[in-house]
DNA sequence: CACTCATTTGAACATGTGTTCAAATGTTCA
DNA sequence: TGAACATTTGAACACATGTTCAAATGAGTG
């Protein structure tokens, strides 16, 4: 919905030349759009608790089904988002799906925001 | 179709042995609550963006708001995330509120992201 | 084939999320 | 002080998301 812009007064800037050094910096909208669809997919306890698990050990539907406490199903949905995320990969053997971290991109990203909650550990979240 | 052979195992589980071995090394649930937060906060578009201007420069909100078109409002609300996940700090001078990121852990969390991207950039999709 | 099992899928539901609008802070300057 | 401005906040709305349930698929076995 995009109302015609009231550029004169709505966000009148306070800083045009930087925001004009910026601009042309600026990502291109897919990949913003990719970047953000990723971390949605990392943004999520259960597909965390399923990424750490499988930077362990390849492990099939069930086995993190028992390992979470969750129904198959359940665990089957996240797989999917993790699949198309290309976050995991699947290999099938047989009637059996083994999941594994898609590759060692995955566990840096992984690992990165482990450090990040490590490294605000000890702060005091600002009431708000 | 009657099965109700084995109630108690609804998942009932192929490699248990690998799940033992995997349990004692998973997250809190404190950690992985707050890694899913840290990523959720980082899984927007307009977050993403924000973020993105911000590593290039230092802005305040009506820059952002200009720069990225849309409400100061909108800018503010999401800054709020992000200042919540310790993502960006905040600089008050005068009336004006000047953001940055937080630190260089965000910049690396970011870029890691945006790596996964490019990394993924070529290959198709698969559809649904 | 009939049956079981591991996995996937679709629909439905409750809950969470991002933006807009209107109003409230809090700061600067005439 | 009062007006103008940058920013923040709260409520409300449309929309997305995660789980559950039931059913379907597909592979192995008697």
């Amino acid at each position: 919905m995009v109302k015609h812009e009231k550029e004169s007064c709505d966000v009148f800037c306070v800083h045009p030349e930087k925001v004009e050094r910026v601009r042309p910096e600026m990502l291109p909208p897919g990949t913003v759009d990719q970047m953000a669809a990723t971390f949605k997919v990392l943004g999520d306890p259960t597909r965390i608790r399923i990424l750490h698990a499988l930077s362990k050990e390849e492990l099939c539907v069930c086995d993190l089904a028992l390992l979470l406490g969750m129904s198959s199903s359940a665990v089957s949905h996240q797989l999917r988002l993790l699949r198309h995320a290309r976050l995991v990969k699947c290999r099938k053997e047989g009637k059996m799906a083994f999941y594994a971290l898609d590759d060692d991109h995955v566990l840096a990203l992984f690992e990165q925001g482990l450090e990040h909650v490590g490294h605000t550990a000890g702060e005091q979240d600002e009431g708000s």
